[in-house]
DNA sequence: ACCCCCGCCTGGCGGC
DNA sequence: TGCCGCCAGGCGGGGG
């Protein structure tokens, strides 16, 4: 279940590996995949063939990379070398890219580069194959709750596709802006879980990672946020870039073999999860065993003893 | 405008 | 053993 962490690690990958290339063919497997693709399949295909992909973004778990024409304006040579030597310039302006193919993993989403003749994998959605006979890009999604599509790049001092002008910066991005994140905190009429949820406020938080910097900040996810002082809010914001960093040094969370990276190797970081998932289980802070309770028709896990719901 | 919550989709698995 | 139904997840969009 990728979140921001496993997010980052698979755009490291695409970085290194795709970076720099340029698209041969698209093949879409799934119409399901392409279905934010408003023109369809055969027009998503169209527009890939013969770009670059410049680079390789991210904001939250949205992954992103800006389309130019081909750079080197011919075909590469055959049985191609990975880009893996350079890291290729930053979205967009350089070679004027005004448009991305946008990727969101959902929660089975894999991005996997393979041999071109390998084995097509069960649940292969979409195939990209590169003018260098070298690795494919595939997009394989068990549960196809992820999708691709070819979108325009919004012209901002940061450049981001225009289907997520509406999600906020993350926890882990230089222009998140703390203060103003804690002044809309003070405004809103919710509770503090469904605020780290909430994509237009903070993006890249899932409900791992959001009872994870919870229980960090030994804060009840049912707390009022107008009731977080200052203070409570800095450490909350503390607690999530501390939990994605060491998430980020491990590769990434894996609770099977659903979440692998972008070479198929999986995260380890379940391992080091101190409530998600581990309801009865003592608290790593206090041993008062860890509860679960609904929400959302899913679960939250808390420590009982560590994180009372009072607690500002 | 703000906040809440349903529905989307699939496969693994617990229970009968 | 086989089958049914529940559960997991992010997020768009509709309803209140």
């Amino acid at each position: 279940m990728p979140e921001l962490p496993e997010v980052e690690v698979v755009r490291r990958g695409l970085s290194r590996w795709v970076a720099g290339r340029t698209v041969a063919f698209a093949e879409v497997l799934h119409p399901r995949a392409i279905r934010r693709h408003v023109p369809g399949a055969a027009e998503f295909a169209g527009r890939l063939a013969g770009r670059t992909l410049v680079s390789a973004e991210r904001r939250g778990k949205y992954l992103w990379l800006p389309l130019a024409e081909s750079l080197n304006g011919s075909e590469g040579p055959a049985g191609g070398i990975p880009a893996d030597a350079r890291e290729a310039p930053p979205a967009g302006e350089e070679h004027g890219a005004a448009e991305a193919l946008l990727a969101h993993l959902g929660m089975s989403g894999q991005l996997l580069v393979v041999e071109p003749g390998s084995t097509l994998e069960k649940h292969l959605r979409v195939r990209l194959g590169f003018d260098d006979g070298g690795p494919e890009l595939r997009f394989v999604d068990q549960r196809t709750f992820g999708h691709l599509l070819v979108s325009r790049l919004l012209p901002l001092e940061r450049p981001v596709p225009e289907p997520i002008a509406h999600i906020a910066a993350d926890p882990l991005e230089e222009a998140f802006d703390d203060e103003a994140f804690a002044a809309r905190l003070g405004v809103r009429q919710t509770e503090v879980k469904r605020a780290l949820l909430d994509q237009s406020l903070i993006s890249g938080v899932g409900n791992i990672y959001a009872d994870e910097a919870l229980w960090r900040a030994r804060l009840h996810g049912g707390t009022p946020t107008r009731a977080l002082s200052r203070r409570k809010i800095d450490e909350l914001l503390a607690a999530v870039r501390e939990v994605m960093a060491e998430a980020l040094g491990q590769g990434g969370t894996s609770f099977d073999s659903l979440y692998v990276n972008v070479n198929g190797e999986s995260g380890y970081f379940d391992r080091s999860l101190n409530v998600y998932g581990r309801e009865g289980e003592p608290c790593g802070r206090c041993g008062a065993p860890v509860l679960r309770e609904a929400f959302m028709n899913r679960s939250s896990y808390s420590c009982p003893r560590c994180q009372p719901r009072s607690a500002t």
